[in-house]
DNA sequence: GTGTAGCGTTGCACTAATGCAACGTAAGAA
DNA sequence: TTCTTACGTTGCATTAGTGCAACGCTACAC
């Protein structure tokens, strides 16, 4: 006697597919081939969904299957059952396509330039009726104001009911135009160098923070844009401090440091650059499609 | 760019449970629970669907998960499909504890003796609320006025919506009782024993029509009843053939046989037992229930 | 700071599900 | 009869799915 002990398997729903399959085919073989299975597959899931049941749902002899009662009394049920997986499948596959339409994108003007921009052709590659709105800038865009459907940002938003992630951290460099930083050869002391930094506005920026407390020069120029001093440093008009990303696209090469800068430099800042949403808009495929992208193409390991 | 080619996936239904589960849950760890799978099995699971889907529909943090607006919109589609899955699990379930009731047997008196009765004891362990009437009688019960759920037949029925399974195939045997087949050592001749054999009525019986083809015998006794003739033999009366499970019931032994009676004796009939139910019963649980433990026990292989 | 706890994810060994091919049975054709 | 065909089932090698344990990340307590 070698019954089974447990009669507690749960019902899967995939069995409910596979017994409508079977109440609709005249042999095992097509039920299998309805469902993309083999006709053995079939037999033993067959089997042991009736003994799940503990009933005999179908005759199986040489010319095929034949439904019992109890599979007669259960394929209404069962049809209900496949009418509303239907329905989900098909409001799934409605969601799917409606990659579509604008993405305003709010972020740092070098953000834009260095990380965005690249990736602009492969997001239209994979979503040819997507739009994007690039709104950079230096202030902080107001997302639950609707001004922009996605944000890159440097510092973790707090309020409101936003959608967060972190897509990676990039140090600050000291940087030149090439030939500036030839002429200038090793620094040995901060004010031996021309400076380009922040203007009083933003003078709360890490950069501009860690020029007023390591190195008190005065800069040459001042500006509350990073891509006026981008752009100055490129024209040669002195050093400054940018993001490691930015500094490689824009051609500008590091400065030599002197071992006794080089304690100060160690604590250069470090930006983390997070991606932000409103949760509403999180799941809207057009901003899914865009926010997946910069995960997969944007994020890296923590550069510690 | 390893982008993935096939996004034919079909979609399983036992993914819309998971959806659900992952909807009512905070966190994966706890939709696992309740689904009876490790945290691991519905992260992957969750990351596979939402591939399928092409679409994001959980967001995942430290916190936990926070369901996108895409989840939100296909969460009540999933729960309509849920009730209809609850209903059939429902109908399902009302299906399989109607093991009660009477289950009237119709079937030839040896079979019922020999094959029917050894099993009940089995058969109302296993269901206790079970009751069993059999009707035992040479002649064929018309299932179809619903005389009978179940019947035991030597003959495959053609007519009628009836489900029809062969259980297994007896050969007859010549036997009588240990004395007399003492006596009689080795039959030389058909006619050096006393016969016991069939009626008038029913001549068309194989044993009857063997009978008369090879052994042109005049039976001491003749009886349309085979318990009779069973009776008869026991009591010493004479030879007669039987079906070898009923020999063996009832304590007959077989009659040797000279070189010169074996080819007619290899002519003996085979019967075959077929187990008969009409369509309409057969899912029937107090009928399906007898039915299965006759497949199971009474089965054998064909005897060649 | 530094540790701790909770979350989702990943590596790996293992189990259950599957496909393929061979089999046993039954009905009809030659 | 024998052969053929179609059916469901079973054995076995392979694959896909799973659980456990370790990991990385984040927030919070200290």
């Amino acid at each position: 006697m070698q019954r089974k002990k447990a009669p507690k398997e749960a019902l899967r729903w995939d069995d409910v597919r596979l017994f409508l399959a079977l109440c609709r085919a005249r042999t095992v073989g097509e039920a299998g081939r309805t469902l993309g299975v083999d006709s053995s597959t079939v037999s033993r899931r067959l089997n042991a969904l009736e003994e799940a049941l503990a009933t005999t749902l179908f005759d199986r002899n040489h010319e095929g299957l034949s439904a019992t009662k109890a599979a007669e009394d259960l394929r209404p049920v069962a049809e209900e059952t496949e009418e509303a997986m239907l329905r989900f499948a098909r409001a799934a596959d409605g969601l799917e396509r409606e990659v579509s339409g604008l993405v305003r994108i709010a972020c740092p003007p070098d953000v834009a330039n260095v990380v965005v921009t690249p990736l602009l052709r492969e997001l239209f590659t994979r979503h040819p009726a997507l739009r994007v709105e690039i709104a950079p800038g230096e202030a902080v865009i107001d997302l639950t104001r609707r001004e922009a459907d996605l944000a890159l940002r440097t510092v973790r938003p707090a309020q409101g009911d936003l959608v967060v992630t972190r897509l990676t951290s990039v140090r600050w460099v000291l940087v030149a135009a090439v030939e500036l930083a030839q002429g200038l050869g090793t620094l040995r002391a901060w004010d031996d160098a021309p400076w380009v930094s922040w203007g009083a506005r933003l003078s709360m920026v890490g950069a501009a923070k860690w020029l007023e407390a390591h190195a008190k020069v005065e800069p040459v120029l001042r500006s509350d844009s990073l891509m006026v001093q981008i752009a100055a440093a490129s024209a040669g008009v002195g050093v400054t401090l940018v993001p490691e990303p930015s500094a490689a696209h824009y051609g500008l090469v590091p400065v030599r440091l002197a071992p006794s800068l080089r304690a100060a430099a160690a604590s250069w800042p470090t930006d983390e650059l997070f991606l932000v949403t409103q949760r509403a808009l999180r799941g809207v495929p057009r901003v899914a499609a865009v926010w997946d992208l910069l995960r997969e193409r944007a994020a890296g390991r923590t550069a510690r």
